[in-house]
DNA sequence: ACCTGAACACCGTTCAAGT
DNA sequence: ACCTGAACACCGTTCAAGT
């Protein structure tokens, strides 16, 4: 982790892992079946470093919205965990934080089929969000966002909504973007709970 | 296209394409400056195959759901494409759907801070969820399916919700789930317009 | 039980040279 | 303007052999 910390994910090789770690590359093959399985177990380990929230009597928005928070804060620390999402993360500490996540809301009386669509519908915008964030052109990057937003003033014509309020001129504010989406999530979940109007819509 | 749709993104190969074109691998570099920008173009040239929704009149919330769920069918249709979801997409074809999304929006009344909101959270949901479902094992890795849940119900004390209710036991029905999810964001969105009381949380 | 070296079958990319 | 071949500096992984 601290060699993708450092320099990325396509810079881990298991060449260079294992000069990392003082041995031969063909040595980790003992500890490891394959590169992969080196892939799995970093992008779960890095869950480990963010708690699951303790139960709160503040209600279960706000363990919802703590575990949510967490789980963002974990893919943005460790940029290089978007290159490794599009693989099924079914390790131990990424299971702890779905048990978390289902265990709250089931808590709360969200049932199916608004329980599936909740958990995935948190799940996927956390990831999504984390993946946009972490992919957009940083700061290192500076050339590369100058040169969107030229192309984007030159064809003003076609793109007149994104060249007036567009990601690339507004300076987005993610956290406070994130926070309001959340929000909406949340209050449509809330609102299918016991037969609370929007129960009949499903 | 065809090779990433036949075998997969960590198939595609200079050499390889380069044979399906009938030269030698070298030849593309005068095409292209490297395999990154060959990758950029195909997640890229994915989208001019599903349409951008023609303005209807049954109002933005048709509209946005067209575009959302256009843009969510061709994410599916080419899995390879979750894989590649880690670089920014800038190029033409996604540019003209996010064009789409910023006008339809700010037609429809939503002004900042809950326009970018809005069209974050409805990339970012889309995004995810594609990502989430071309990475989940699919049918023909129905042993990868069987292990995680055999390790679910031998840790059932661990992981009680997830063992009950998760999405290994429920056959999920994505389309379904996803809607909701949709819904969700959609009505937040919409509260928001013109002072519609959710314009005070903001 | 763990480590090593040599080796295989690949990669992306450059560059001088051809037409 | 476009294509080719040879070559460089890498990859992941296997496997016989060592301790």
């Amino acid at each position: 982790m601290a060699l993708l910390d450092a320099e990325g994910a396509d810079r881990l090789t298991m060449r260079r892992l294992a000069e990392r770690l003082g041995t031969g590359s063909t040595t980790l093959y003992w500890h490891v079946k394959t590169k992969d399985d080196v892939l799995d177990l970093a992008l779960d380990a890095i869950f480990a470093e963010v708690g699951i929230p303790p139960k709160s009597d503040e209600g279960w928005r706000a363990d919802v919205t703590a575990l949510i928070n967490g789980w963002r804060a974990v893919l943005l620390r460790h940029s290089w965990s978007a290159a490794l999402l599009s693989r099924p993360m079914l390790g131990p500490n990424v299971l702890a934080r779905t048990e978390f996540l289902y265990a709250t809301l089931l808590e709360a009386g969200v049932v199916e089929p608004r329980l599936t669509a909740a958990a995935y519908g948190l799940s996927n915008y956390v990831i999504g969000s984390g993946l946009m964030q972490a992919t957009w052109p940083a700061d290192a990057e500076r050339d590369v966002r100058s040169a969107a937003r030229e192309y984007l003033d030159a064809n003003r014509e076609r793109y007149p909504a994104l060249a007036a309020h567009g990601p690339l001129v507004v300076e987005g504010d993610w956290d406070a973007g994130f926070a309001l989406g959340l929000t909406w999530l949340l209050d449509g979940i809330e609102a299918g709970i016991a037969g609370a109007g929007g129960a009949a819509r499903a």
